[in-house]
DNA sequence: CGATATTCTCAGCATTTTCACAGGATGCGC
DNA sequence: GCGCATCCTGTGAAAATGCTGAGAATATCG
């Protein structure tokens, strides 16, 4: 049965809502914040996160924000107090997969944790990504600079992909080689490296800028110089 | 599922609108103008088109006189920024179904997108699917390739059908098996490989130009190359 | 039941991708 | 500038991946 992590600030609504969801026959676990709640995930690795969005500490916004930049995927159902447009486009530009609107009722959160779970896989957060010149859509897994399209490898994309969503941010070796490769691993393997030259050829075939920078003793950034 | 078509010049409103449908179960394309958007409709054959009014080169009247002259009757919700009466009147004159004021909310572009929909007689399930010069009917299960028509087994149909209602999206090869045969497991059967080659063979018996493209590692795509 | 069509398995082959290695280039502290 | 650590890149081997033909299993139909 699937595994279910509620995060909420408030200790009556979060026991109120194991108790619903275990009696459907979920595995559930709880955290009190933000923190918490990614520590929860490490532990238990849950299918749906149930995360609310105003909590003191890291919010629901910022643990979406920690777990997209991972290339975490895992299902998140948003909950919030208030069913401002605003807020509903924000929380799913974050990357929520569904939203609920407090208050709720308890049938209404279980049909929507089914819904997610029966859900092909398509998650909204398949933008395509944009860096300068240089665009990548997942879906299509088309990726260009500026007007010329160009080709690469799946481990080429997955490596270029990781990059471009984290642009402007220095990314370490073992960051990069735990997403990318999943090594775990300190040996001193330079495909990193091979593989960084690979990207910049195809980037460059055209005689542009470079915009993958090297941060010696670090690793590596995408930006414009 | 209905696809529908946003056109707007302004990225981060299209890509806005893109997520916001796909979340509602749209299959979604984009276009930045109106020129682009007469392409991807030849590709797409959107159930729906949502218009932005003023655009840079073709713009939304524009887009509306070709259709219209050419007897299309694709549904058009036309979209501007201001409620100026002149204008609401001479969209809906050119020929839009509906009409809406920027700036609006999701949610009611959504309602009416929906409403579109529910409109007689326009049905948009099992409508006869295009992809370059290939064609197949879902309803009469005739495929073919420009004039050239030609048979299909039922799991190549299925197959196709599938690969023909994503077309330009890269498929998984576990999405194809789950999909089309219902699979669940990784085991190393090679029964897509083995598929695709049939169906390539047939859809190019006439010498025509490859349209099922294989993306190493991944899966593959209806793509013109 | 027999004939035919369809679905699927398997193994060999060709190609692409991934990776290791080693020598050369480059940046950095002194 | 010098020496050292770091990074880049060409070469080629190893592994993975996908295509194809042959034919076995299975379903379909008269």
């Amino acid at each position: 049965m699937a595994r279910v992590l509620v995060v909420d600030d408030d200790p009556k609504l979060l026991n109120m809502l194991r108790r619903t969801l275990v009696y459907e026959g979920f595995q559930v676990s709880t955290a009190p914040d933000g923190n918490a709640a990614l520590a929860e995930m490490q532990a238990h690795r849950p299918d749906v996160i149930v995360l609310d969005w105003m909590m003191p500490g890291l919010d629901g916004i910022g643990v979406m924000k920690h777990l997209r930049a991972a290339n975490d995927k895992t299902l998140v159902l948003m909950l919030t107090a208030r069913d401002a447009v605003e807020n509903r486009v924000e929380g799913l530009e974050s990357g929520a997969d569904d939203y609920l609107v407090k208050p709720f009722a308890p049938v209404e959160l279980v049909a929507r944790i089914h819904a997610l779970l029966r859900r092909p896989a398509v998650s909204i957060q398949d933008e395509t990504l944009q860096y300068a010149d240089l665009s990548l859509d997942p879906m299509t897994r088309e990726t260009k600079r500026g007007a010329r399209a160009f080709d690469l490898t799946s481990k080429e994309f997955d490596l270029l992909r990781y990059l471009m969503r984290h642009p402007r941010q220095v990314l370490t070796r073992d960051q990069i080689l735990q997403q990318v490769w999943g090594y775990d691993f300190g040996g001193d393997d330079n495909v990193l490296e091979v593989y960084i030259g690979y990207i910049r050829k195809k980037t460059e075939a055209g005689g542009e800028a470079r915009l993958i920078q090297t941060v010696r003793g670090v690793g590596y950034v995408l930006r414009e110089e």
